[in-house]
DNA sequence: GTCTATAATTCGATAGAC
DNA sequence: GTCTATCGAATTATAGAC
C-alpha cells in the first residue's frame, strides 16, 4: 500500500505459496526455499517482507484460523435457524472449506497442538468461543441433558475426520478421488442427521 | 541378542526416547540430539544401532501401529459378540491406548499421511484390513442400508478426535486434565450409544 | 524492490581413539 | 560398545551490488 513498485503482489505471491508449502508439508518440514520454488519469487525476499520463516508461518497460521471462524461464527449465531439447520449450514460450509483445502485439517491439527505459539495474540481470538453461541445456548435450553461440548465434538469431528484418516482409516485403501468425493457426500447429507438422532435417541 | 555387553538395553533405551520424541515432535520436528539427550545416550549410538534417522522412524512407526492393529483387529473379529458389544470393547481399549500416548492420535494421523513411506513394507499390512471382519460382516447384514465405512470412520474418529482436537475444539479452552480425563470418561460410555441410534434411526 | 553471494547455524552421519 | 571430534550437506538469514 506504501510501496512503489509491484512489491504488493510479490507480498501477496509470497504469501499465498507459503500457505500451500506449509499445509502440505508443516512448519518444520517446509523449507524457505520450497516457498521460494513455489512462488517463483526469490529467497531473499521472503526474508525482505516477512522478516522470518516462523512469523511468515503465523500469518498464515492466523489467515487459516480466521477463515474457519468467520465460515462458522455466523451460522452458530443464527437466531433464526434451528439446531437442525445450523448443523446443516456448517457442515456444508466445513466441508466445501476442506474440499477446497484438503490440506487444511491435519495441517491444524498437527500445527496447533505443536510446540509453536502460533495465534499467540489473546487480543485476537476475542470472545469469539463457540461455547457463547446461540447454537450452544440452543442445545442447552433443548437437549439439557446433553453436554454441548460433545455435539460439537462430534460434529466437526466427523466433518473433519475423513479428511485427516484415509490414513487411520484402513479400510478405505485405494480409494481414489472420485470414490472420496462421493463418500463425502453421502457424509454431508448424514452428517447431520446423524447428530439429531444423538441427540434425540433415549437418554439414558 | 548376540551382543557382549550392556547394548540391548541402550538400544532399547534409544528407541523409546524415539517413539516419545517422534510422538511429540514428528519426524521433521525431531533431531537426533532432541533423541540422544532425553534417552541420555551418546549421539553417535543412534546412527550405530539404527543406521538412520529415518530408519530408526519408520520402526517406531512400525511398533505404534501394529499396537493399534494388535488391539483392535481381536475385537473386531470376535465371532461371539454383538455390534454393540465391539463398538464398547473398541472403544474401551482405544480410548486406554490414547490416554497412554495422548500424542499418539495426533502423531499417527500426521506422519501416515506424509512424504514418508513409512510402512512401506506390504507383507506386513497382510490382509488385516477393518474391511474383512467380521464387525463389517455383521453392519452389512444387520444394516444392510448402511456404509459400513461411515461407521467404522465415524467410531475411530469420536474416540479419537478429542485427543487431535483441544485445539480445533475452541470452546474447550482452559480445560485442564481433570476435566479432560472427564469428558473422556463421558465419551467411553457415549460413543457405543451414540452409534448405535446413528444405526437404528429411521432411514431419512 | 530484487538479485547474487555468502555468512552463520544446525543437523545427520561418520571416522577413529579407547 | 561407547565416546569425542568433526565433516559435509542443508538451511535460515543477511550483506551489499544493482
Amino acid at each position: 500500500m506504501e510501496n512503489s513498485k509491484s512489491s504488493v503482489s510479490t507480498e501477496q505471491s509470497i504469501k499465498e505459496a507459503a500457505k500451500r508449502v506449509f499445509l502440505k508439508k508443516g512448519f518444520a518440514g517446509t523449507k524457505t526455499r520450497d516457498i521460494s520454488e513455489e512462488s517463483g519469487e526469490n529467497l531473499a525476499l521472503i526474508n525482505y517482507y516477512f522478516r522470518s520463516k516462523k512469523n511468515l508461518f503465523q500469518i498464515v497460521m492466523k489467515e487459516i484460523f480466521i477463515e474457519f471462524l468467520e465460515s462458522s461464527i455466523p451460522v452458530f449465531n443464527d437466531t433464526n435457524t434451528s439446531i437442525q439447520q445450523k448443523l446443516e449450514s456448517f457442515v456444508d460450509r466445513h466441508l466445501n472449506l476442506c474440499l477446497k483445502q484438503p490440506d487444511m485439517p491435519l495441517f491444524v491439527v498437527n500445527e496447533i497442538n505443536g510446540n509453536l505459539d502460533c495465534i499467540a495474540d489473546p487480543e485476537e481470538q476475542k470472545n469469539e468461543r463457540v461455547e457463547n453461541t446461540v447454537f450452544h445456548q440452543q442445545l442447552t435450553s433443548e437437549y439439557p441433558e446433553t453436554n454441548p461440548e460433545h455435539v460439537l465434538l462430534n460434529t466437526i469431528g466427523m466433518t473433519v475426520y475423513p479428511f485427516l484418516g484415509r490414513a487411520m482409516m484402513c479400510g478405505m485403501q485405494g480409494a481414489d478421488d472420485a470414490k472420496f468425493l462421493a463418500f463425502i457426500e453421502e457424509r454431508r447429507k448424514m452428517i447431520p442427521i446423524w447428530i439429531m438422532r444423538m441427540l434425540n435417541g433415549t437418554s439414558d
